[in-house]
DNA sequence: AAATTATTTTAGATTTGTCTAAATATATTT
DNA sequence: AAATATATTTAGACAAATCTAAAATAATTT
């Protein structure tokens, strides 16, 4: 359980967030990620390489191996824990948790984490509707879909919310969605893309297509 | 309000706590403490005088500014209050929160920091009975004395403890002696400078020297 | 397939924070 | 007050992380 400095956890994090599961992360999609240069980028996957958390050849792009993936996930985990926190606890809101949770999350003190994770009840998801890795580095894999991919009349979970301008928290607020809300879709209209949906003992109402495109949700059978 | 970095920080609160009312602090000193070289102090010195932070001229030693007081004193408060957070809320002992509070002190929002305070309901002390800056700085003076300085049958509250061990920890478990704890001594002893004391609704208990020598109370007159 | 364009790497510089060893200033002895 | 000892500063080196500019490689176009 080796200690990596900040920049090194914010490539190894960068990296995880880009790589698929097939294709290598290239020097140039880093760079611009991280807001550096592409000689950084270079300089970062040598010592990451001799440091054995990755698979790097020079031209060729590069992918987390085993160790990287499992130091990858640890960041994640004390990133979204803090998030939770900071919204939950702190009453910080959605747009917020992330910047501060940016830097909470470099204080790699693995009992102050697992201290914190019991704390909060071992959240599950953090407050964009993300899936929080335990203590062992597993992390359930949740089958979101679009709201503009939901079928009529099947009832799905408010998951997570792509953007998160305060914009879009004032509209969801006044519409009264929130991550968890539970929802169903009565009808699509195709001349706008627009929706009519209805949320349990409310009226139904209508939504653009512009806010369902940035909405995210769950199936209740594979429920949070 | 700039940010300084988390060494310049280190160096900022070493300082504090070494400058007393008069004198100015010196090189070695804060070498020392630090657990860095003389070289180091100097080079760094230079730096915050440069950032008018502290006083300094070649061989006379140095003293931090109403600025570089601010900077300290905001350091402390986030210091004292992630110890609250860690001692109440994810229930570390003691001993431990001093170390983790060390890196959590260097993430420098106001606001996560002044959200943190109230969560907690505004504690005044930390978990070793220091007094915690406020927001604006303010910082109360609690008037610590040793256990041995106490009079008899003056009724005293522990505030701190100035060694952290587990050893020490274990003992005062064991007499039941915690911060906040109300006790008065009831006898001293000259030959080997023991002392009787009285908690509340406990039979009298006898504590050697040693023990009386790293406890520290606040009389209840200016009780916390 | 040759030429052009885009991407990636290398080489060398910069900043921050640290160090060792040597030089300088201050303090203490005799 | 001169000699010795201690404390402090300077000079120069090094590692981490970054950058710019130039060189090398790969991909694309004609």
């Amino acid at each position: 359980m080796l200690n990596y400095s900040t920049s090194e956890e914010n490539y190894i994090k960068a990296i995880f967030h880009l790589q698929g599961n097939t294709d290598n992360v290239t020097t140039n999609e880093l760079a611009n990620e991280l807001k550096t240069k592409p000689a950084s980028v270079t300089d970062m996957m040598k010592k990451l390489k001799t440091k054995k958390l990755l698979n790097y050849q020079p031209y060729q792009g590069f992918r987390l191996n085993n160790e990287g993936t499992r130091v990858a996930l640890g960041i994640i985990r004390r990133h979204r824990l803090w998030e939770y926190f900071l919204a939950e606890k702190l009453k910080f809101t959605w747009d917020e948790v992330h910047q501060v949770a940016e830097d909470l999350e470099h204080v790699s003190n693995k009992k102050l984490i697992d201290k914190l994770d019991e704390y909060l009840g071992f959240p599950r998801v953090d407050p964009h509707g993300d899936p929080i890795p335990d203590a062992n580095g597993k992390i359930e894999t949740i089958k979101k879909i679009c709201l503009t991919e939901l079928p009529l009349n099947i009832t799905a979970s408010v998951c997570s919310v792509s953007d998160q301008s305060g914009e879009i928290l004032e509209l969801l607020e006044h519409k009264k969605i929130a991550l968890g809300t539970k929802l169903e879709i009565k009808k699509k209209f195709d001349f706008d893309n627009s929706m009519e949906i209805k949320i349990r003992q409310q009226p139904p109402m209508t939504i653009s297509e512009q806010l369902a495109k940035n909405i995210f949700v769950t199936l209740l059978s594979n429920s949070l």
